[in-house]
DNA sequence: AGACGTACCTGACCGC
DNA sequence: TGCGGTCAGGTACGTC
């Protein structure tokens, strides 16, 4: 389920609770996640103490003070549940790890997640981060970059933000988040979209993002200091699952355009406003 | 090389 | 209550 502002949330959790801190015990449940989880994965944590944690895409890493990082991906269901006290083993808990006192578990129903390690020296290369475009929120994401990269595409404007290797962390609910916002067709051919669009839809993805971010900060009080699930929070779309709403800010009448549409997209459900992205 | 479909897996929900 | 069908926020891979 989660996009790059709840991934951002949960290493904002994770972090407090154990940057410095010296893992004491690695339990792995399942290894057949969306790849296997290393036959050693327990022996490189346990011992080593966790330097930092920062998120690259959607990608937890965990750097580690032993030269690897563990690398976990929450998939479409994964979450991270800090607990104070050792938890009631749960459904799908894959793997648990203690550190600073607190247990981590990783849940994940659907394992289209992963649980995984390598040289931190090497992650640069690494098969699942190598590929990646530039993060959504940094500088070299802007109105150039994103028309330059727009104009030699043929696909949908909203599949081809969707695209990992071209901007990363947008994923389908911020795609047509921030198309709306953007006012922009998400049917529209890529190379359609202008400079001045395009300068447009990459404002609209930071606020977007930046937005999210906020309100996952603010959910992060409320278990940061006990026992709680990273990775949901409570958030309100304009567009997303809002199909037949009216429209926020949109001065089109209801009864009349029948309000959000839904469309199906590379097999993924869009939603936009006929009227204010037509 | 780009575009497109498909596969991975469980659970929630809806209509009958 | 049960059952089958559909859908779900991600990503990699195969095929054309």
């Amino acid at each position: 389920m989660p996009e790059l502002p709840e991934v951002e949330t949960v290493c904002r959790g994770l972090a407090p609770a154990l940057t410095g801190h010296k893992i004491t015990s690695v339990t792995v449940n399942r290894r057949k996640l969306r790849i296997p989880v290393p036959r050693d994965f327990e022996k490189t944590l346990t011992g080593s103490r966790i330097v930092k944690i920062r998120r690259r895409a959607k990608y937890i890493i965990m750097e580690l003070d032993n030269g690897t990082s563990a690398l976990w991906h929450l998939g479409m269901s994964g979450s991270m549940i800090i607990s104070a006290t050792m938890p009631v083993p749960a459904k799908h808990d894959h793997v648990i790890f203690q550190a600073g006192g607190k247990t981590i578990t990783f849940n994940d129903p659907r394992r289209f997640g992963l649980v995984t390690a390598d040289q931190t020296k090497n992650l640069a290369d690494n098969k699942l981060l190598r590929h990646l475009g530039p993060e959504p929120l940094e500088s070299g994401f802007n109105a150039k970059y994103l028309h330059e990269k727009l104009s030699t595409k043929k696909i949908a404007v909203k599949l081809a933000i969707m695209d990992q290797r071209l901007v990363v962390g947008v994923g389908n609910i911020y795609a047509s988040e921030a198309l709306f916002a953007a006012r922009i067709d998400p049917r529209r051919s890529a190379l359609t979209i202008t400079r001045e669009e395009a300068a447009t839809l990459a404002r609209a993805i930071k606020a977007v993002l930046k937005r999210a971010i906020a309100a996952g900060g603010s959910s992060l009080r409320d278990y940061v200091q006990a026992d709680g699930e990273l990775g949901y929070f409570q958030h309100a779309w304009a567009v997303y699952n809002k199909k037949g709403k009216a429209c926020p800010g949109c001065r089109c009448t209801l009864a009349k355009t029948g309000g959000i549409a839904k469309i199906i997209q590379g097999g993924r459900a869009t939603f936009y406003c006929p009227v204010r992205q037509g």
